[in-house]
DNA sequence: ATCTATTCATAAGT
DNA sequence: TACTTATGAATAGAT
């Protein structure tokens, strides 16, 4: 439809090939937009010019979510599903971890150990007194820091008190 | 184009809808097919019928999940992202569940104590003794429990020993 | 971008 | 539903 016929093949001409990119993408776009009003047709159009620039086209009072949601359903086809299947196989693993974290910390407060086994039990009591252990050392040398503080600030005050009087 | 010129706006008569739909659907796949062919470039196209029937034509060697990943990025919608957004949420929130507890776990056993506060190191503290008294007396149980029965079966031996002897 | 000869798509008829 | 055809629409190539 043109001053001549024209085979369907690529223009090998980049700005002829432009050229009729653009008024096709046009072309195309009407007809959705028509087939849409006329026939009261739901259509989701996106099209990519070699360029890498994009035009789309989506009848109104939808989106192209939603399409696709409707496309999803019917075409039986998993269009989400592969992009989702990492995310939930990540959720999976970190909630795994997250129970077994939550069950360790509840042994470790004497809590929900009830149907645990003696030899558990006392894995657990060894834990605990390791970190008691590691705790109090804590204490201990915060204790003993503040004592030396305080020396430190006794021996400062009996000095300036020397000085000053 | 064709016996008449037709406005643009919705076929009320049912069948001529239908019929005037499948011409123009397979006109717009037949452009779409031509623009692909002639321009290089790639089209993803679903149409829906009133009817709920759809259609699609998506240029070769790419899919249609292919084509709207790229819509995404170059559109900047979001357009798997309100379908990711949940999930990426759970993660994130797990994530953090996770962090939380694995330090108090860590803190817990006596690690990584060192830049902890003196009231928070008390408070790790209790908790310890408070779970070390459980677990404890969950074993003084099983002792007793143990000893209890060594003392039945004593008993009972003896009380065979008495019946067969 | 605009023009226009030509081909194409299709509305209505069968 | 498929085929036909007169007509309007789309567009290839020129400007």
């Amino acid at each position: 439809m043109g001053r001549g016929k024209i085979e369907i093949k690529r223009i090998e001409n980049a700005s002829n090939r432009q050229v009729t990119y653009s008024k096709r993408k046009n072309g195309i776009i009407k007809k959705a937009r028509e087939i849409t009003v006329l026939c009261d047709a739901q259509v989701s159009l996106v099209i990519f010019a070699s360029s890498g620039r994009m035009h789309e086209y989506c009848s109104p009072s939808t989106t192209v979510v939603d399409l696709l949601d409707k496309y999803h359903k019917q075409s039986g086809k998993r269009l989400w599903d592969a992009k989702h299947e990492n995310l939930s196989k990540e959720i999976d693993r970190v909630k795994k971890e997250n129970d077994s974290m939550q069950i360790e910390l509840r042994h470790l407060k004497g809590e929900d150990i009830s149907s645990l086994h003696h030899t558990e039990l006392m894995a657990i009591e060894e834990a605990l007194d390791a970190g008691l252990a590691a705790v109090r050392k804590k204490q201990m040398e915060y204790h003993s820091m503040l004592e030396q503080n305080e020396k430190m600030l006794d021996e400062e005050f009996k000095h300036l008190q020397f000085v000053l009087v």
